[in-house]
Formats: structure tokens, sequence, C-alpha cells
DNA sequence: GACTAAGTGATA
DNA sequence: TGGGTATGTTGC
DNA sequence: GGGGTTATGGGG
């Protein structure tokens, strides 16, 4: 079987957040090639802060450290003032959360990565090259791929773990005729998930 | 900031006065009580101020969009048996139109447009040139209306039980609160519909210049319109349908289409985009990204293109296969086919099967139902236990293994825990059954029969491949089944790879 | 009495 | 139905 | 108007 990704990812994030998910979430599983700063613009700053890559925008999570450096070192600056600004992030790292994702719009099926911003510093004269219109990348179609297949491994072997004892109905059972049976019989609810 | 800062307009005016001389070809007086006199669209004056009412049909429209934070627009292209055709030489028969951009302050006050061909009503428009172009500006926050009639028997909404039936002189929807229709429109409407429905059958509509080809998307500047084949429709999630697209270069294409905004979609169906754009970051499969303003819309049922590409552009599935040589893909593949004989059997998801069956009425009182879903799990694990000996009398089954010849039939025995996007965040799994004795099933293997697993070994390593093909990530299977005795068994399905 | 110029004046 | 208000349009 | 919202951040 062949590996795929021939060509190179253009999108910092997108590549970024793939890779968290294609190491099973484990970030110190993730290429070190890829840790590198990442500069960004700030798409908006309020109610939510977003950073685009010039592909996709994602929400960074300032650590409490990281506001206390910037305000410490850029006192003049507000972070809501940041908007259309350019950004950037020198120290982060990735951690994936579950989450409610009928109420976090960055995110997907209950899971989001999360760009932990440790430390970051404002280029407030730098202008950015205009990109494509800037997207949810957790509205991505590949990228949304991605966790399902994060998701479908993690239920394989769940259901390899917690489904050892097979029962298949028996065809005397299911042979009937019996218009009235029920087909809550059919629901295999996870044995032992949480 | 006082509640009177913002410059709010007084009420009290002071009375102006003006002048109005007669102005031009105004409307003739609405002598015979008709209040509203249609024009065709090149018949408009150009140099008219008075807003002008008229019919016309749609050939091509954006999706309802917000421009700032109190404007709604919806722009359209429209022709008439006046305008429909460009007149320059060398220019084919490429269609000539006009623009009608509607301005509300609402989502709702726009039209939605899921099907070209269809039938539009303005009142009160007014007409300028715009870019050389006759363009027609509709303030439906305002004074203007706009009313919808369906040329085929049933609006794209109607044909999916997505809106009330109308009869073919009311309309499937329209702007404000009532909507009027005089007695001399009845025979303008069956005038222009038969008008539309020649046209579509006589001419492309979409002529080459409003659209571009698939192979020519990587190398577009900005966005650009297509006109394709949906070759299937993945439910991606809750919220989401995949479209495979292909069109007549060739080229396969996928895109995101929400549900609610676009329900109108079928497989097999050849529709327009109205704006995509080439999407750099997909790098596993070609991706066409849309907008908001994007719109997704079908053919009136006599488009002549629409007829030619629906029979020219096939399924080769070379995406798939391609896929499938891959350790992981991320094209999905659906694995099955279902007989034709069911194609207008509607599709039902887990949980309606599974959750709804026994108390929603409607669902409660069928047995055979299309879904689609993707395999967990397979029991036996073992592939050489799919296939048992089966004694018809005493309904009972025994393995196979062991060298004693075995009475009875062979017949196979598998259950397959699968889930769909209905079923992806709970955390149940729900038992489908290819259970072949009654012969339900039977051909799902493609021509692998049940023979003894454990002597054929040709036949179990061809299983033990489809064991691992279904339950690989991106697997899908599109099955029919039928509900016995409380359980689903597959049926009519067969895996075509 | 017919025609013109000037005055009048929104509407959901 | 009528008056008051908010809003679109037009004239100045 | 061939376009870029948002208490709608999976119609907009």
């Amino acid at each position: 079987m062949s590996k795929s990704q021939q060509v190179q990812q253009q999108s910092a994030f997108k590549q970024l957040y793939a890779e968290l998910f294609n190491n099973g979430g484990d970030f110190g599983k993730v290429s070190n090639n890829l840790k590198k700063p990442l500069k960004c613009y700030v798409k908006e700053s309020y109610p939510h802060f977003l950073v685009t890559d010039g592909y996709f925008f994602v929400t960074p999570y300032f650590t409490k450290e990281a506001v206390t450096e910037f305000h410490s070192k850029f006192p003049n600056v507000n972070i809501v003032d940041l908007h259309d600004k350019v950004i950037v992030i020198n120290n982060w790292s990735l951690e994936l959360r579950r989450v409610n994702s009928a109420e976090v719009f960055t995110s997907y099926a209950n899971l989001e990565a999360r760009l932990i911003v440790h430390s970051f510093k404002p280029n407030l004269q730098e202008r950015l090259n205009p990109t494509r219109y800037p997207v949810n990348l957790y509205r991505d179609d590949e990228f949304k791929t991605t966790i399902q297949h994060f998701r479908h491994q993690a239920l394989q072997q769940s259901l390899a773990k917690n489904l050892k004892q097979e029962n298949i109905p028996d065809i005397a059972k299911v042979t009937g005729g019996d218009k009235k049976a029920k087909v809550d019989a059919g629901i295999v609810r996870a044995s032992t998930s949480k | 900031m006082s509640s009177a800062a913002k410059n709010q307009r007084s009420t009290s005016r002071v009375t102006k006065k003006k002048t109005t001389g007669p102005k031009d070809a105004a409307p003739k007086k609405a002598e015979k009580g008709s209040k509203y006199e249609y024009v065709e669209l090149t018949k408009a004056q150009l140099t008219s101020v008075t807003a002008q009412h008229f019919y016309a049909v749609v050939i091509d429209a954006t999706f309802p969009y917000k421009t700032n934070q109190e404007r709604y627009i919806c722009s359209l292209k429209i022709v008439d048996p006046s305008l429909y055709l460009k007149k320059e030489k060398g220019t084919g028969d490429n269609s000539d139109y006009a623009t009608l951009v509607l301005y509300a302050k609402r989502f709702e006050d726009l039209p939605i447009i899921h099907r070209l061909g269809d039938i539009i009503r303005i009142h009160r428009a007014t007409i300028r040139l715009y870019n050389g172009q006759r363009q027609f500006n509709a303030n439906i926050f305002y004074s203007s209306s706009w009313a919808l009639f369906s040329t085929d028997k049933k609006s794209a909404l109607q044909e999916i039980g997505g809106q009330e039936a109308t009869s073919d002189l009311v309309p499937f929807s329209h702007s404000g609160k009532n909507f009027t229709f005089q007695k001399n429109e009845a025979g303008i409407v069956q005038n222009i519909r038969k008008w539309a429905q020649q046209y579509f059958t006589q001419y492309s509509v979409i002529s080459n210049d409003m659209f571009t080809a698939l192979n020519k998307a990587q190398a577009q500047k900005g966005d650009f319109d297509v006109v394709a084949k949906i070759l299937q429709i993945h439910e991606l999630d809750e919220y989401t349908n995949e479209l495979k697209l292909k069109d007549a270069s060739g080229q396969v294409f996928y895109t995101l289409a929400l549900k609610l905004k676009f329900p109108h979609l079928r497989t097999g169906e050849v529709v327009r985009i109205r704006s995509a754009t080439y999407d750099e970051t997909s790098t596993q499969k070609k991706v066409l990204l849309l907008s908001h303003y994007s719109n997704i819309v079908t053919f009136i049922s006599t488009s002549k293109l629409a007829k030619e590409l629906r029979g020219k552009i096939t399924d080769d599935r070379a995406v798939e296969k391609a896929a499938l040589k891959q350790d992981v893909s991320l094209s999905a593949v659906v694995l099955t086919e279902v007989d034709k004989k069911h194609a207008g059997l509607p599709a039902h998801s887990l949980h309606d099967l599974f959750h709804n069956a026994d108390s929603d009425k409607e669902l409660s009182s069928k047995d055979t139902f299309r879904t689609q879903f993707y395999v967990t799990k397979i029991e036996p694990s073992d592939v050489k236990e799919w296939v048992k000996a089966y004694d018809r009398k005493t309904k009972k089954v025994t393995s196979l293994k062991g060298s004693a010849a075995k009475g009875g039939d062979n017949i196979f025995q598998v259950s397959f825990l699968v889930k769909d996007a209905s079923t992806q965040l709970n955390n149940n799994t729900y038992r489908v059954l290819l259970y072949t004795h009654d012969g339900l099933g039977a051909n799902f293997f493609n021509g692998v029969k049940a023979d003894n697993l454990h002597k054929n070994a040709d036949a179990r390593k061809k299983l033990e491949e489809y064991s691992e093909l279904l339950t690989r990530f991106n697997s899908y299977v599109d099955a029919v089944v039928e509900r016995r005795n409380g359980f689903y068994f597959i049926k009519d399905t067969r895996i075509v790879y």
C-alpha cells in the first residue's frame, strides 16, 4: 500500500492539525520539522479571536503566561486591538480536547485540536499579501475526513477490546414471522465506553 | 450615548413642492381594472424612471446572501421570448440575458432558486444599463415584489415533499404576505411556461461561455461556474453532504453541500454551480470550495443540456480504485450497488431504522428500506465461520469445521456491526445481518458463493479480503434491508469491488 | 372651452 | 379605521 | 450588481 500526500500541503494549519490526529492526538509524535514559529493574520479579535494562515482560520488559545508576557513586553497594545494585524506565535503546542461541537464552531465531531500559544508578539507594521478568503478549518472536507479516520480507529480498537464475546442471532430466532418484534434487539450498546 | 444620538428622522415633515411632468411611457392607464401591465424584457424602457412589471425565466442565480449589516442580495440572470440569444456573429448559440438584482432586509424576503427554467414575476422593478447590459432592480425592502412559478409540474422542493403542492397558476413561493393574480395573468404564465420548455429543449441555455470545464479548474484565477453530473452523494455528517461531481471533461471533483441549503440534490442529476473556487489545500482529492453566495441548481425536465450530460457522463470508479491502493483513503468508497428495482426506494438513516421504526407510524408500516452505513466489526471474526451448514427443518446451523460432511445447505450467517452519520456521536453500533438461509443477500459477495471455508481456500481468501475491505476506514455500504422479526437483513445488494 | 404652466405631494 | 412612527424616495 | 454575513459562526 502506498502512502499518499505526494504534494506538499500549503496550509500550515491544516498540515499541523492533521498531523496531530494522524499521530493519535499525541503532540510529542508530531514531526519536529513542523514546530516552527507561526506568522498569522488576526482575522477577528472579538468576540472570537481567530487567526489565519492564508487558507484557514483557527482559534489560538493563549496561556495565562503568554498573556502576561505579552502585556509586560507590549504594555501599550491591547489584545483585542490586534484585529487586522499580524502576530507571530513563537512558542506553541497542540492538544486534543473533547468539546461539544454544537457549541464550538472550531471543532468537529466533538473533537477539537487546540493551538496552545505559550508566547507570541505583534508585528504591528507588517502587512501580509492578500490570500484566498479564509475558511473554518473544521469545515474542510479533507480535515473532517481526517478526524473521522481518527474516530474510526478509536472505535475499532474499542470494539476489539470490549466486544470479545460474539453473539450472533440464531436463525430460529429471526425466522418467526413475528411482525411485532421490536428493532431494538439490533442496538449494540458500547459495553465499556466513557 | 443618548438614545437620541442616532440621527433619527423627524416625522413631521415640511411639505415640499415638486414638479412631475408627464413621465415617459408610464404604463398605460389602468383603465380596465388591470393594475399591472407586464412588459417584455427588451421593451422595458431604459429611459423610464417608473417601475416596470414583467414575467421572465430564470437561467442563473446566486443564493440569497448578506452583504452588510442591513442588506441581503439575490442576483439572477433572466430571459424571455424577446431576449435570449446573443445577436453578434461568432457567438453561436450563446445566451443573452438581462440581470435582475433583488435587495431585501431579510434573508426570508428573497427567492431561493433551486432549479433553472422556472418563472419569476416581478412587480415594480426599475431598469438601467449596467456594464452594457439591461439590469432590473427590485427593492423588496420597499415596494417591489416577486413570485416564483414552477415550469415543471412540481417545484424542486415540492418534488421532495419540502413544500406544499400548488396548482400551475399559483406560485410555489412569493415575497410579502399575500399574493395577487389578475385574471389576465393566467395566459401570460401559460405562455411563458410553454416558451421556457421549448427554449430549454432547443438550446443549452447555459452556453459554453457560462461555465468552466473541471479539467481547467485549477488554472482559474478566481471563482468560476460548473456544469456537472452528481455521481454520488455521500452523507459526511449530520449537516453535510459531499457531492462527487464529474463533468464533460471527465474530471472528478468533490464539494461539500449543506443539507439545509441544498435539500433538492439527487444522485444522477446534472447541476450548475454558480461560483466555486479550486481548493489548493486539498491534496488527497480534488475539491471545490463554495461560498455563502454560491448556488447549486438543477434544470427543468425538458433541458437538452441536462439530458445530454446525464447520458454521456458515467462513473468508472477510477478515483475509488486508486483510493483502495492506499493505506488510508480520504475518498469515500461505496462498495456496493443495489438492484435497479429499488431505485425509487427512499433512504433511511440508522437512527430511523433502529430508534424510530417502532414509534413512527410511517416507518413501522414498511419493511423494506434503503440505507447507508459503515461496518465497524464483522461477526464471526473468524471468516471461516461465515458459512455454516443449515438444516431447513430444524433451523439449526452447524460449523463446517472438521472433515465430516455436514448435511443441509451452506449459507452465509454474518452479522455486521454498523454505524452512520445519524449515529456518529452516540455510543451504539447496530446489527445488520447477512443471513442467506432464505436467499436474501445471497449475491452480496459479488459471486463468491457460500462454500465450506475450512476447505475452499480460494473462497476463504476472497472473503478475508472483503472482510478487510468492509471494515476499512471510509468504506461504505449502500444496501437494501428487509425487516423480519425486528432484525434487518441485507438483500438485493452486491459488492462491486 | 381646451391647453399649458405651476402647484401639490408617501406609505406600510 | 385613524393617528403616530419609521423608513424609502424624491426634490431641492 | 460576479458577491464575504455571524443572536446564523453547518441556508444567510
